[in-house]
DNA sequence: GCCCGAACTTAGCATTAGGGAT
DNA sequence: ATCCCTAATGCTAAGTTCGGGC
């Protein structure tokens, strides 16, 4: 299948102007929503450049590499890259056909002539020796004394101080990624056919510089030079360079406690807001367009309704052979979903499944409207299975007509919008006054969970999950244990008159063993239903936290329960904000 | 209008740290 | 003091969006 191709979208007009007036660490600023590219990102901005990956440090002498049974000393070029996969010999990667191709292919081109004519079959080569001096190693570490993990840390705090932060606009601001990618093996995520191969180690003569011309410029290590130095104030990293597998850019940002960050956060949430305020509008107009007599506007509106309903991604094409075949919404294919007329009792069924971003699979059965109904089976007539399900949609199209109906609406806004919106009607239905905090907190999760799994974000269950449940069920039971033996202290204490006055202490620990035990109780709960859910990623990234701060403040719950440090620096703006009136 | 690439957000898994249990 | 487990953090891949060039 050719990848079709996309785009243009239309410049924005209208006046979205955000003004920000939070002012704690940021400062009052204006920020265009629209113009991204153009706009002035900073004024000042000076840093001290990315820290580099260790240089490769070759194995000791002891440990041998086999080839067909046979020792063999390899050149440090070789060795190095040959340490990538006795470091996952482990993991089942190492034995995928692609991946093995892959890294046979560039382990190759590090070899030596002697070396490339030698080493022909990758099944001949043992790595076991190089494999357990790694195991070694981590072992030693972990054994380590309290003094070596002591300087290991201050090593690292000192490195953090210097490198990890820069001075933006009169702030000191944490930076995200200051560490280079160290090289390696590429590990894609499902099945990607690039997996296994070589990445790179980067070098100064990689790196790209942007800071202020005003500013004290970053140093190359010694003997070295950067690419480029460059003063774009237009654009907010700090370093760049290119990566060799996808040839795609990298780049050193800013930590989302920075003021960068945070003002764009705060203005996806103002955006998802204003689609609350017009969304009545636009899922009327889709209904409509699902009866245009033309196909491309049907496509559009039922792929929209998906977008809405579902908070299906928006699905961009993708160049085949390069990534893992996954898809969104506009680039779904017929083979992706199934009619049925009926099932289960319920009228016109579609049952979705394909996987999504990261390979995770999506799959739902949902009801839909007889109209949508029909109008996929029309889209799905006369098509082979691989053929595009809307053949006359993507997202540019989609995100042009989005664009129309508001200032600033992209697809990526529903499922902002619809995670938002669907915490804080969660938290209104399942959020009990009565209840204690561990109950409340139980509620939170719950309404978290509920947006988590419309926004498919799953997990693989920890491989420790079961140990973990079984601990937990443990304490449970030694709690009920202690509970009873308490209750028998009070009963008796109640009767014995001698002891009478120990029965207020005795009546006050059975409470207290109450107490714990429910929070137990329902700490077990919380991690069962948690078992496949992954909460973190719609918490920082689909939840706006003025609805979280506000629940809190209402039912005087410490934040701190909700989010932990890093959480609360990110979000410091929004608990700087809202009060417990605030709506989303 | 189409295509590409830059910039930035979103994502799950791996590793580490630190706090409680022993 | 050490051990063990969970929660937090780190890492980097994989998305979306938009502007620019033709």
């Amino acid at each position: 299948m050719e990848k079709r191709k996309q785009r243009k979208s239309q410049r924005r007009s209208g006046n979205g102007e955000l003004i920000m007036s939070y002012s704690c660490t940021i400062p009052t600023c204006k920020l265009s929503r629209r113009d991204t590219q153009t706009v002035v990102k900073w004024k000042f901005l000076e840093h001290k450049g990315p820290v580099f990956a260790p240089p490769y440090e070759p194995l000791p002498s002891n440990v041998k590499f086999y080839y067909d049974g046979k020792v063999m000393r390899l050149s440090p070029e070789a060795e190095e890259v040959a340490t990538f996969f006795a470091k996952m010999l482990d993991h089942e990667y190492t034995t995928k056909d692609i991946f093995r191709k892959n890294f046979f292919k560039d382990w190759r081109k590090e070899m030596t002539a002697e070396e490339k004519a030698k080493i022909t079959d990758l099944k001949k080569c043992n790595f076991s020796e190089m494999n357990e001096f790694f195991k070694a190693q981590s072992e030693a570490r972990k054994a380590m004394t309290k003094e070596e993990k002591q300087k290991i840390k201050e090593d690292n705090e000192r490195i953090l101080q210097e490198y990890g932060f820069c001075i933006m606009d009169n702030h000191r601001e944490r930076i995200a990624n200051f560490r280079i990618e160290p090289p390696g093996l590429f590990r894609g995520r499902g099945d990607h056919p690039k997996m296994g191969m070589l990445k790179r180690r980067i070098r100064p003569e990689d790196i790209i510089i942007n800071c202020s011309k005003d500013s004290k410029h970053p140093e190359p290590p010694p003997g070295t030079r950067w690419k480029e130095v460059r003063h774009d104030n237009k654009v907010t990293w700090l370093v760049s360079w290119t990566e060799n597998i996808q040839g795609s850019i990298k780049y050193i940002m800013l930590n989302p406690s920075s003021r960068i960050k945070g003002e764009k956060d705060w203005q996806k949430y103002e955006t998802a807001r204003r689609l609350k305020k017009c969304v009545d509008r636009i899922r009327n107009q889709y209904r409509e367009d699902w009866k245009s007599k033309e196909m491309r506007i049907r496509q559009r509106a039922v792929a929209l309704y998906f977008i809405d309903k579902l908070a299906l991604r928006a699905g961009n094409e993708k160049e085949e052979g390069e990534t893992a075949d996954t898809v969104g919404c506009c680039s779904l294919r017929v083979e992706h979903i199934k009619l049925y007329p009926e099932n289960d009792g319920q009228e016109y069924v579609v049952e979705f499944d394909f996987l999504g971003k990261d390979s995770i699979r999506y799959y739902n059965k949902v009801p839909v409207e007889k109209r949508v109904f029909k109008n996929l089976q029309l889209f799905m007539e006369n098509k082979e299975p691989d053929d595009d399900l809307f053949d006359r949609l993507n997202t540019s199209i989609l995100n042009k007509h989005l664009q129309e109906l508001m200032d600033g609406l992209t697809a990526k806004v529903f499922r902002t919008y619809n995670a938002s919106i669907t915490l804080q009607q969660q938290l209104k239905e399942l959020t009990n006054a009565e209840e204690n905090i561990p109950a409340k907190i139980l509620s939170y999760n719950r309404a978290n969970r509920a947006v988590a799994i419309l926004c498919n974000h799953q997990r693989a269950p920890p491989k420790t999950f079961e140990k973990s449940m079984q601990n937990l069920q443990t304490k449970i039971d030694a709690k009920r244990e202690q509970l009873s033996d308490a209750k028998r202290e009070l009963k008796s204490a109640k009767a014995d008159a001698k002891v009478r006055k120990d029965e207020k202490s005795k009546k006050s620990a059975v409470q207290r063993i109450e107490e714990q035990l429910m929070k137990l109780e329902v700490q077990a709960t919380d991690r069962e239903e948690n078992k496949q859910i992954a909460l973190g990623t719609s918490k920082l990234n689909y939840l706006d936290p003025r609805i979280s701060v506000a629940w809190c403040k209402k039912w005087g719950i410490p934040v701190e329960k909700i989010y932990n440090k890093t959480q609360r620096e990110k979000f410091a703006w929004a608990i700087d904000m809202a009060d417990e009136d605030f709506e989303f």
